[in-house]
RNA sequence: GGGCCUGUAGCUUAGUCGGCAGAGCGACGGACUCUUAAUCCGUAGGCCAAGGGUUCAAAUCCCUUCAGGCCCGCCA
């Protein structure tokens, strides 16, 4: 694979251009409709010539050549047109100009009248046109397009130029993105920016990014979360606050991981875990229904259900339920042996009912969760910044959100005891010394935070990549990431480090 | 980390009982003044992902590597 798909013709053509004196790159054009608003202007034109001239821009996709007219599709953000030329209206010149130098690909500005073509069709009756980008790579082709995953993926440009339902998939994501944003918003929620390049890493169970700062000569954490951030934010008294945020995270790459992936953590003070239940499932029950026009989306063979309100059970329940066992019931022995008999696995490190618990629900609960289901009180073990059981000994108030078995929130009453915080930060610091690669470092400033009081205060984050999933009925998270993480395939001449081959800029 | 599958022209692909690598679209040249997967005539384009092996002979069989997809494990 070269690393370069320049055509030796299209380079050719672009050169007899130039020397005819033609700009081939321009600076601007005069684009005065988009092709939807004429579509929309002329639904009822006849097949006369319109009075009105248009001016619109676009890329030609497909190229019909006539004799002395051609026919060819162009199409801009909005949709396709075709464009009619005529030898006899544009002159010679530049109807022999466009025969012969403008191809599929490339983009052109056209000022024309609008008509209805014999068959029917809204076309645009060219009077002049200008190349405004030639393009010197081939398109795919024009029926089958482009199909090859691996190329989608790597070209996410080529993608959307030849397939509308990607293009579809990324408007949507968009839009989420941005009634989320209005929903907060309306609320009254404050939106903040916080480090991602962070000293010390937290907020959620992960192995990290590392990088290094050159002035400073300090080793530096891509973030996992932005959690001890936000809560900081709560402790200075914003009291609304919320972050859409990228989160960095050293882990494989599945249909539902991606090393970079999006999250809205939402943190409002003198909440508790019930009230972010409530919250979660009026945004998704909101997103649901401003985007898909209905509480139910299909999704992967399953009508999911967005209507309030949505089941709720007891991680306990869970697990009595799907796994037919009250771990309460049992000594830790007992549920060692119950967990050997099914094969639940995880098990050697196990050594408390809480561990047991969550081990269970994993194996047997997760992913029979299809309806949006919250589970809710989590064992204190998994669980280091949440907020001690008000009522139940070894729990924390904690949910999360399940629906198609994918994980899509995670919230609690955040733990605003700064001296119980500090425990449980040194005990995940113990086990991160102890070699789990996903234990938490102590955050000193964190608990130095607490330590001026923050409010009772509820938190949630929700994964913003599995919700357009969800949204899309994409079943890849690639499908709705512009540029999943890929595999170097190439390295092009300019693709080493900087520095190592002489050849500074 | 384990299993299954895929990689052939710019794109979409046929060919995998081993026997000259084919097609459609696209490109290039020509004809055509309402076509729309335009049509018609002609031309060029392939280290069959990479490397090694078996064989008189390999896209095809075997091994290794690379990249991707799906499932599992790990993991929010």
């Amino acid at each position: 694979m070269d690393h370069l798909c320049f055509d030796p013709t299209k380079i050719d053509k672009l050169q007899d251009l130039r020397e005819r004196g033609v700009t081939v790159y321009p600076y601007t054009f005069e684009r005065r409709d988009t092709v939807g608003e004429i579509k929309e202007r002329f639904s009822g034109i006849g097949h006369e010539k319109s009075a009105e001239e248009v001016s619109t821009a676009g890329r030609i996709y497909v190229v019909r050549e006539h004799g002395k007219t051609i026919f060819a599709d162009m199409g801009d953000a909005d949709g396709r047109i075709q464009l009619y030329l005529r030898k006899n209206d544009l002159g010679d010149e530049q109807f022999d100009l466009f025969r012969q130098y403008v191809d599929a690909g490339d983009i052109i500005g056209v000022v024309g009248h609008v008509f209805r073509t014999k068959m029917g069709e809204i076309t645009i009756w060219v009077d002049r046109f200008e190349l405004l980008a030639k393009s010197v790579c081939p398109l795919p082709e024009k029926f089958h397009g482009l199909k090859n995953v691996e190329t989608r993926y790597r070209q996410r440009y080529l993608d959307l130029i030849m397939n509308e339902e990607s293009r579809e998939t990324f408007r949507t994501r968009s839009r989420i993105i941005s009634l989320l944003r209005q929903f907060l918003f309306e609320r009254d929620y404050l939106e903040f920016e916080t480090p991602t390049l962070q000293p010390v890493y937290g907020g959620a169970n992960a192995r990290p990014f590392t990088t290094h700062h050159n002035a400073l000569d300090q080793k530096l954490y891509l973030r996992i979360a932005p959690e001890l951030y936000l809560k900081r934010l709560v402790v200075g008294g914003f009291e609304k606050v919320f972050e859409i945020a990228k989160n960095f995270r050293n882990e494989d790459i599945d249909t539902n991981h991606n090393p970079e992936f999006s999250m809205v953590e939402i943190y409002e003070a003198y909440r508790d875990y019930n009230d972010m239940m409530d919250l979660t499932e009026e945004i998704l029950s909101y997103l649901a229904e401003k985007v898909r026009g209905s509480a139910t989306v299909p999704f992967a063979g399953h009508d999911l259900d967005f209507t309030r309100p949505w089941r709720r059970l007891s991680m306990e329940e869970a697990v009595q339920e799907y796994g037919g066992i009250d771990v309460r019931a049992h000594t830790v022995e007992e549920l060692r042996a119950f967990a050997r008999e099914h094969g639940v696995e995880g098990c050697e490190s196990a050594t408390t009912r809480g561990e047991y618990l969550v081990l269970f629900f994993e194996h047997f609960g997760e992913k029979q969760l299809i309806q949006p289901t919250f589970v809710y009180d989590f064992p204190i073990e998994n669980s280091p910044l949440a907020k001690k059981h008000r009522t139940k000994e070894g729990m924390t108030e904690r949910f999360e959100l399940f629906i198609a078995g994918m994980e899509m929130a995670n919230g609690f009453s955040e733990l605003n005891d700064p001296l119980d915080q500090k425990a449980r930060l040194e005990l995940q610091d113990a086990r991160r010394r102890r070699g789990d690669l996903e234990a938490q470092m102590i955050d000193y400033d964190f608990i130095n935070a607490l330590g001026y009081g923050m409010p009772p205060t509820g938190g949630v984050g929700i994964g913003i990549d599995r919700l357009v999933m969800l949204l899309t009925g994409k079943d890849s998270i690639k499908e709705v990431l512009l540029f999943p993480q890929m595999k170097t395939a190439v390295v092009g001449p300019n693709g080493g480090e900087p520095g190592q081959d002489g050849s500074e800029e």
